[in-house]
DNA sequence: CAGCGATACTGAACATTGTTCAATAAAAAA
DNA sequence: TTTTTTATTGAACAATGTTCAGTATCGCTG
């Protein structure tokens, strides 16, 4: 399973831009700082990759594959459905506190407009809703799948919404001990009610 | 109250950057067209603003000042509190929706890496998480006025989580009703938990 | 192995940005 | 009116993503 040439080249450059995102953010990411680490030419980009953004999205691939594995262990773990719903929000602030640029870079990259999301990368998104669906339809045998699902992408919007505004430390810095408490018993509430 | 010369440039400038984000999104706005439907040379806006970061802040300010008032509106017109948390959130999805493009700008925007948001700005947030901590409070008498901020932080952080992923419309598209429906419920069970 | 067509790589050149600043115009002061 | 201060202008600059004609490399065929 020799690998072509240009196989080479795109790893190069994915562990580059990865490297790059993770030590500086996805906002001071550029072209030629990549393909100098890649050991390429400038325009060598443009041959593996359609362009920047979709070399961002491999990127953005690479952190999503290792965040569902991350939360299918920690799902895998528990038994009862509202410790793998409180297991997954706690080991999803985890993920993202752990690799801070990497994370952001997933919800912080825009495509240019008019150019559409691969749907592959739509795709990864699913899988990671779909971690929630399960434990919340043993929580709810009554409803039907659409209802799920729809369910599934709010609790997971809100969790999102409170790990981003604490981790994006934008408006008020936040000490994680706080913000693992407060997603927890958030949770915890929710689920009670 | 004569305005100077520089306070009505400083208003122009306002007024098209506003109008060319509602337009076409922050991701288009360029000073090069802001300058021209202003009327005024590119230099001149870095005379009124310090750049267009600066200038950008300032929208995102009138915004922010309009959906403050619309969620005191809204709570004013409630009175038990868990009609006014609900009201907040509802005012807050309809303010959002219409008002997408310049909602956006409000989140999407970045200052330039080591350059710190104004402190007035940062008031300007603040302001809007205290309409939650009113009717929080007479909610939960029992918390202490720091852990009521976390817990109002907690909450908006939580439906800002699902507006955003429903209305940036990113990963899937959603019709405003289910959203409106998701929300509602959502917050009806955590308050009920 | 020689030759040749296809393929890949290169980096200089281009277009689009935000930002600066010397020159000019306008306003204020003398 | 003359002089000084201030404001405005837009050409020039630097940074950046992207392209593409030229060059090198590879792979096949005889």
């Amino acid at each position: 399973m020799a690998k072509t040439k240009r196989e080479i080249l795109k790893e190069n450059l994915l562990n580059a831009a990865e490297s790059r995102i993770e030590s500086d953010g996805l906002a001071a990411l550029r072209a030629r700082d990549v393909t100098k680490d890649a050991g390429c030419a400038l325009g060598s980009l443009y041959n593996a990759y359609e362009d920047l953004d979709l070399l961002i999205l491999a990127v953005n691939a690479r952190t999503l594959g290792r965040l569902h594995a991350t939360l299918q262990e920690a799902a895998a773990a528990r038994q009862k459905p509202e410790d793998k719903l409180l297991a997954l929000a706690m080991s999803y602030l985890d993920f993202a506190a752990d690799n801070l640029t990497l994370w952001a870079a997933l919800f912080d990259h825009r495509m240019p407009s008019n150019v559409p999301v691969p749907q592959w990368h739509l795709d990864n998104h699913t899988q990671l809703i779909g971690e929630i669906i399960g434990p919340l339809a043993q929580l709810y045998p009554d409803l039907d799948e659409a209802t799920l699902t729809l369910r599934a992408r709010t609790v997971f919007a809100a969790t999102q919404g409170i790990v981003r505004l604490s981790l994006e430390g934008r408006f008020v810095a936040l000490d994680p001990d706080s913000v693992r408490a407060e997603l927890s018993a958030f949770l915890r509430q929710y689920l009670n009610g």
